[in-house]
DNA sequence: TTCATATAATTAACCAGTTAGTTAGATTCT
DNA sequence: AGAATCTAACTAACTGGTTAATTATATGAA
């Protein structure tokens, strides 16, 4: 049975999120924040969930958000996880590039990079996750912007790093290594510990992620890692 | 014109696709092969698409199986993906455990463990893209087989690893490192460089995974470990 | 040897729940 | 008024999982 078409009455406006008090972005909101609120959500639900399980329905809600705007401001779900992508590689970017690009000689210019590369990832923990999503797609698959995030963020920085190791072999002060292993092995010291952090939790007494425990990590990899190349 | 139908002779074995060569798995095939070639399909698409992005439907196909049939094997989805997980870390285990009971001296030991690591991920190189989806979830998410799998193969390899060190430490011949820093950095390295390797082939000239290249790379990596563990 | 029966292996067809994405409009700001 | 921002309600397509039937093999009684 259908209900009598003719009942269909204008809604009027009954607004709100039907709690009270939380003041909502939508209707009004400033606009940024609508859309920072969505990339906010989008990291998380990227980070916890992967690419194919992330809901678009629970990052809209975890925005406070309709999931229209959503679509409204990012085209679809690879979009936005296309923004969320650059939303953490620029970020990690802003940070790093600067210190390769600095005037200091090279053993502390490597120590720089490690330390802003660890302070980054240590700052935004779910950062690794949500890359890593994007890598198992990139099999056979096309992905096409994980091509164009490594040549706008990795190839950049890939290349100065090399340069610094080049430079400090000529001197005499690195051992001969090659940067297709130095860099994926730093990377992957730094990076790993993070994304491995949940699984570690469930099988220490330590938190691998308080704040006392990063520290000591962070001292390690530089530590491990000056012993592995320096002279 | 048909041969004569006396020439029927018994059959004996017409269990192929219809193509010929390809005897299918399918209808009555020995069982075993069904189950392998399932676990095998099951691998590769969650290796690609994680664990959310796999399909059962792809799956199936590529197993050259009925989907009902994975489901006759497998209790669900999930099931399955712990089937995998259990596949890739019992053959982990099975090349790794030997060398950390053998009698070796430390340094050989911890040798002789990267270099058993390092060969079984370069000759699955799907694998660690297996178990970072798993980590994906690993959050918040109950993800309860994380636990098992964490209690059943990482505890007791960890623990292994801790007591050379522990043994190299004492007598001198290694430099002071915790193991849970240690572990997760050598390990970090040796599988980032192959879940990163497809996104590297976009941006370098040489092919990551070329067998000379792989030479190399075990090389640095066992190199790499020395100079930074070893006093 | 032969035929009936049980059981393991396998499949085609289906379905109910989910989810990305849309539509048509409502508010608010300038 | 007009553009920008935002939403409730809806839908087309997909996907995990099921069901009922089918085929092959083994077993055992006659």
């Amino acid at each position: 049975m259908k209900a009598p078409a003719a009942t269909r009455r204008p809604v009027r406006s009954r607004r709100g999120t039907g709690q009270l008090g939380i003041h909502r972005l939508g209707t009004r909101g400033r606009p940024e924040e609508s859309r920072a609120a969505i990339l906010k959500a989008a990291v998380a639900e990227f980070a916890e969930n992967g690419i194919a399980g992330a809901r678009t329905d629970t990052i809209a809600r975890e925005a406070r958000v309709n999931k229209a705007l959503l679509y409204y401001y990012f085209k679809d779900k690879d979009a936005l996880y296309e923004a969320v992508l650059d939303h953490v590689f620029s970020g990690l970017r802003a940070r790093v590039a600067p210190v390769l690009e600095s005037k200091l000689p090279p053993r502390q210019k490597i120590l720089e990079y490690l330390g802003a590369y660890f302070d980054y990832i240590a700052a935004n923990p779910r950062f690794p996750r949500v890359v890593q999503a994007e890598w198992m797609q990139s099999g056979t698959k096309g992905s096409t912007h994980m091509r164009r995030v490594a040549q706008e963020y990795f190839r950049p920085i890939f290349g100065k790093v090399a340069d610094v190791l080049r430079e400090g072999i000529e001197a005499g002060e690195f051992r001969a290594v090659n940067p297709m292993d130095f860099v994926p092995s730093v990377v992957g010291a730094i990076i790993f510990y993070f994304s491995a952090a949940p699984l570690m939790k469930t099988l220490m007494k330590v938190d691998p992620l308080s704040e006392e425990r990063i520290r000591e990590r962070r001292a390690f990899v530089l530590d491990f890692v000056s012993a592995a190349l320096f002279k």
